[in-house]
DNA sequence: CACCGTTTGTAAAACGTTTTAATAATCATA
DNA sequence: TATGATTATTAAAACGTTTTACAAACGGTG
């Protein structure tokens, strides 16, 4: 067995010639076995499976690509793979689009629109068959041009770019900000501070929209005071975080856009010695593996995201398959309340 | 400008031949300008490459891939990306092969040897240029005849795989092991709990054997009774914590074989109502990005992943480049110790 | 038995490159 | 001026498939 596998493998891989060769075939025949088994009949069929098996044929991937003008590929770019809801991301997409057969090209754009575009270009020469993206930052000039040149359906995730027409999957952003809001009102807090990562503008902006609207559902008013917008760098958060407890009165909650955005909240809170949820209660978007194992286990607004990389996915493969036509569809998915230890009734004191 | 980038690349792309037809030269000569320039004169070289630059020409990677056999494609493959190890493996692995011009194709194997090997078969018809592989468990079999198939240079990180004469990066777990036992008992703990992931083994073992001997060194003897091993997944480490806290008497200390089992270490402690680290002190190996944030901000042996990544990276562009011939050649890495706030002095009672 | 409609099989062209081997041009040398 | 020796250019083959267009074989009908 081992020997035999050793014969198998040795040599240079075979090729489909070869396997015709050796079950007295042509090569258009070992081909059609292989692709449309019902034009072939079956004693051939066999004869050529066997062959396939016994030199352990598997076909060269390129020169199929060129042939038709599919190559089993599939892109997927996120801005940074610092961020848990993209690794998330991409851990599910990985598996999805294995599970088709496709293999796939990962991309990490590092939150920089021209990284992003050179990307763009070098994946132009791999023809591939579509795209997941969730754009770093804002529609460039030159976005355009990259994407519409790569000649293949592209779908957008947690991230929109307007005006392409494209796939879009993105969290019910405004929802969550509501939920955010609702959540903390409840507790009877009044003074909240809001710590928006900017990068994704659109995404931060319904965030913040759905957060001002629970408030004002409960009279409560929104102190724009209080509200920061930290680039993508935790430090920046961390920053704006000290800030803001050094308010009077202080903010006696936090609601942090994105789980980056919290990391430097929650180190803020250790490095002022305030006591979490004591002292101050903490909310974000993005639920992660150690959010639970935090102490204390954080209070989030988690994303579906095995649901968003699902969606992208039948999305483009609606598209790849060809099903699909027409204009960008949008899918939005409903986040949800996971209160845990972070957030609690507003100290009395406010 | 906006109207040119759309005439551009409307079009289906532009082929070798049409840049040479708008250059008026043949397609070798094009060919030739673009891959050896010094064989076409000036004159020549610079109509090609206007009419590349006009037409927005970009090679078809799949035909190049056919004709040369390289494809400038090289393949990693995780076990899992919720180990933030791996996560950080496959950012650093990303930037470093792009930036010599290659991609990357992404694959997990979810810790599972099986599907390691289907991702392997997959993996034969892209004709990739090399994998860097972090394997999921032991050495399978059919390891042997799915990696050899590859016909590509293989470089193995953070798990080893014998009698493959394999590249090999991996950290010095055997210093790990070492520094975690020095701290600990440098703070005079004794009876200590050792909970390992059983996954990587030959990582596991040595670790261990570091650990046991940092404490023989200070004259401590090793708890076997103290000592778990564990699966990939936390909640069977989350288990084996409580099942090591309820010992007579409970170990005052925690050394935790990866981040993982940390995660479950955590979730234990505060289960218990035990704080750490007044009544018993962790350390781990991995460092990651929450480990800062937590509090206490953990105690953690870190492992240098970017050098890991590159040292991985250079090995095995030495190979495709075809420099480096011979035997296995092995990296390893140092850990560093970076003492937080999860440890402390033993508490007296113990 | 000649005819026709199906199957079943195959030869050859095509996909977009790179490379080999041959040709044409250039230039110094005898 | 003819002759090699270089250099610059190109035609054509090759890489491993899929697919198109055609030929062969086969069974059933009139």
């Amino acid at each position: 067995m081992q020997d035999q596998e050793e014969k198998r493998f040795s040599a240079a891989p075979a090729t489909l010639r070869e396997v015709a060769q050796l079950a007295s075939v042509s090569v258009a025949t070992a081909s059609n076995a292989l692709n449309s088994p019902d034009r072939v009949s079956a004693e051939l069929r066999g004869r050529v499976l066997r062959a396939v098996e016994q030199l352990g044929y598997v076909p060269h991937a390129a020169a199929q690509s060129l042939r038709r003008s599919r190559g089993k590929l599939v892109a997927l770019m996120v801005p940074n793979l610092r961020n848990p809801f993209f690794v998330e991301l991409v851990d599910a997409v990985e598996r999805l689009v294995f599970a088709r057969g496709y293999s796939l090209l990962l991309y990490s754009s590092g939150e920089d629109a021209e990284a992003e575009i050179r990307h763009l270009n070098l994946l132009r020469s791999y023809r591939i068959d579509g795209l997941i993206l969730a754009p770093a930052g804002r529609r460039e000039p030159s976005h355009s041009a990259s994407l519409a040149a790569l000649k293949a359906p592209v779908v957008l995730v947690d991230r929109t770019l307007d005006g392409f027409g494209f796939d879009t999957v993105v969290l019910d952003n405004h929802r969550a900000g509501q939920l955010a809001g609702e959540h903390l009102v409840g507790l009877g807090h009044r003074r909240i501070g809001v710590i928006l990562g900017t990068s994704s503008l659109s995404a931060g902006r319904e965030r913040l929209l759905g957060f001002k609207e629970a408030l004002v559902a409960s009279g409560v008013v929104f102190d724009s005071s209080l509200l920061r917008e930290v680039g993508l760098r935790d430090s920046r958060a961390y920053d704006a975080a000290i800030d803001l407890f050094m308010q009077k009165p202080a903010p006696t909650a936090i609601f942090a856009g994105h789980s980056l955005v919290l990391l430097g909240v929650m180190r803020a809170l250790a490095e002022r010695r305030l006591r979490c949820p004591e002292d101050v209660s903490t909310i974000a978007v993005d639920d992660f593996p150690w959010a639970a194992a935090m102490t204390p286990r954080l209070t989030v607004i988690a994303q579906p995201v095995a649901e968003m990389a699902a969606a992208s996915v039948d999305l483009l493969f609606g598209r790849i398959e060809g099903e699909a036509a027409g204009p960008g569809r949008r899918a939005t998915l409903p986040p949800s309340l996971i209160v845990r230890e972070s957030t609690a009734r507003a100290p009395k004191v406010a």
